[in-house]
DNA sequence: AATGAATGAGATTTCATTCAT
DNA sequence: CATGAATGAAATCTCATTCAT
């Protein structure tokens, strides 16, 4: 009964959803098998099983790490530089984000958990929280401009976060469909939105 | 039974994908199985399989007659009044349709095919055709709409196109996660948008 | 209800199963579909039924269909010229029939007929007559020949039948595997046999 | 269960084979159900899924097990005495083999492996090599003969080969037809004619 | 007699998970 | 903690046959 520490627990954690992530990016959550896991991660099936007690739960898990990270880079961004700013900053952070091959992958994931998500309580609870927590720090950071006059009063922070949010989404799918598709023109539409909400 | 009509065999046809359709919201595709469809239906599993080949077929049938249907909105509403609001009819068009009961049933099962998308090339083409024929259709009434001089011409009237789809497959989304999430803000958003883009 | 003469009927039930045949010999009794006998056939499954109550009952008459051929091809060949040249004669009318490219259809057919006779005790019964049948005639032949002192009388007619119907097979078999393969070896061989024996 | 010897999955395979040929000798290959398999085995069917990829694939294991077995067969005989006596070693490994109880289980499904070969490229690869090594082999056994002078130069061994292999074959159909056939009238004809071509 | 849509039992195969070693 | 052979419920799909028209 080797008792090994908790980071190589972790370790082994996250290299699990490694390997999940690429299967699941490349066929789907419902055609891999765990068999594809095993052979993508190097492990045994036993030893997977001992780290997450069933398919669902991996997916789960990378539901939630994509969550945390989400959270992050908003938070990340928003700390990172002057307040005047921040709303940019937060942009930027998902939209070059989305160069990132790897990301790329991750968001795949993402597409299938927004589909998970309807069918499975646990992934829709963590599908929500990856919406709710970005819409109440955006919501935060435009109410902030609003008290600084940067924002017009007359505006809805929430609804103006859950739009920046809508706007997003719809562009990781078309990015799905046309991984030619530029980011600049969102960027440009966006930067002229809030110049029409802007006092 | 003899031969019967093609009307017969259509209306056969699409009551399969209705029937699909029900479970397809409810538990996805693949949990949905056979025997769901099956007894949802009414039918047998072989009459089922007369009309379509295999399960994967009936979800491009669902995606294909979406599609259609996608496209005849944007038709519709593009022709029913003057153009100059043309824009707007379609943009309600589509809003007004998120509140219609049934339409959340197949709103639930896009969301589907754009995970489906990914790894069935056949599910793919159908979910890009969805994308582009909007595209397409919304762009060209941007450019009337820049001939006409209520639109600037310094935008690009196929990124707003994109970006106007993004917003709604986003809000799509958001109508998922939050069933009492209003359309409105939305709606005010993207007027905003096209007030700072005219002329 | 159009009464019909038993001559049409006949056609019809005979040309089921050359369309049957078709097909037995292209993908086995197993493999082929009713479906695909209706194809073949340009018949409707429900036609088919109505002259053979079963696939079971199509094999079988082929199986019958066979058996008779095979009686009249003996017969035949016996009763067409001298006693004395009457094995020959059977000899030559088989292996001469086997160049006939119908007949290899048919051939086919008869191997998987060797097959189901293992589990269908109606083609057992039809696969054995097919046997027992030529078996007799030529051991007649031979005890004919016998008394005409054409062969020894310490051989075993019956035996000697049972041995040149063994090479048929086995020949049958073999021009399966090759289709180049000569039947002129064998042939030749058998006359060695037969001298070999002749008194 | 952890790593087992290659040994042990050697055995699996083997006994999966046997319970299959069980099956298949009494109910045919297509009228066995892989729970049939699954029974009398005692396995289950994963298990035997891990072992042989589909049903198709037990079916040419069998045959080439077979093919191995038939070669070991010939190559034995000729080797466990004076090469004077092989032809007759070998014809008698061949025929008192047939009267092997499990041997004759393992002849009917030669006799359907006959049958599906005429659909199946794999197994008629097979099928073919069943009969092509035996056929080689055994023409070299005459063409020894031949130097010796045991047999004579005018004959061809390669026909003469076959020829054998032909009684062999029609052979096994006729003691499926009749269990009580006896072997020894064969034997004795083979004999005359291989005394009607010795030189 | 003919049609062909419908039936539904049953076949093959998969795959998440377990547990003896 | 790791292994990987075994499990077995369940999924998709087939196809011989029927019967209302």
């Amino acid at each position: 009964m080797p008792k090994v520490s908790q980071e190589y627990l972790d370790r082994r954690r996250s290299e699990i959803l490694d390997a999940a992530i690429v299967c699941f990016s490349r066929d789907g959550f419902h055609r891999t098998t765990m068999k594809d896991i095993v052979r993508e991660s190097g492990l045994s099936p036993g030893a997977i099983y001992n780290y997450y007690k069933s398919k669902e739960e991996i997916i789960e898990a990378i539901g939630a790490r994509r969550q945390a990270k989400e959270r992050h880079l908003v938070l990340d961004a928003i700390d990172k530089g002057p307040a005047a700013d921040a709303l940019q900053r937060v942009r930027d952070a998902f939209l070059d984000e989305l160069e990132n091959p790897k990301e790329q992958l991750r968001r795949r994931v993402s597409v299938q958990l927004w589909a998970e998500a309807q069918r499975s309580p646990g992934i829709r609870k963590i599908v929500r929280r990856s919406f709710e927590e970005p819409r109440k720090l955006l919501s935060e950071v435009l109410i902030e401009a609003q008290k600084r006059g940067t924002i017009a009063n007359w505006t809805d922070a929430d609804a103006l976060a859950c739009f920046v949010i809508a706007v997003f989404h719809g562009l990781v799918l078309q990015r799905e469909w046309d991984s030619r598709f530029s980011v600049d023109h969102h960027k440009a539409l966006l930067n002229l939105l809030l110049k029409a909400v802007s006092g």
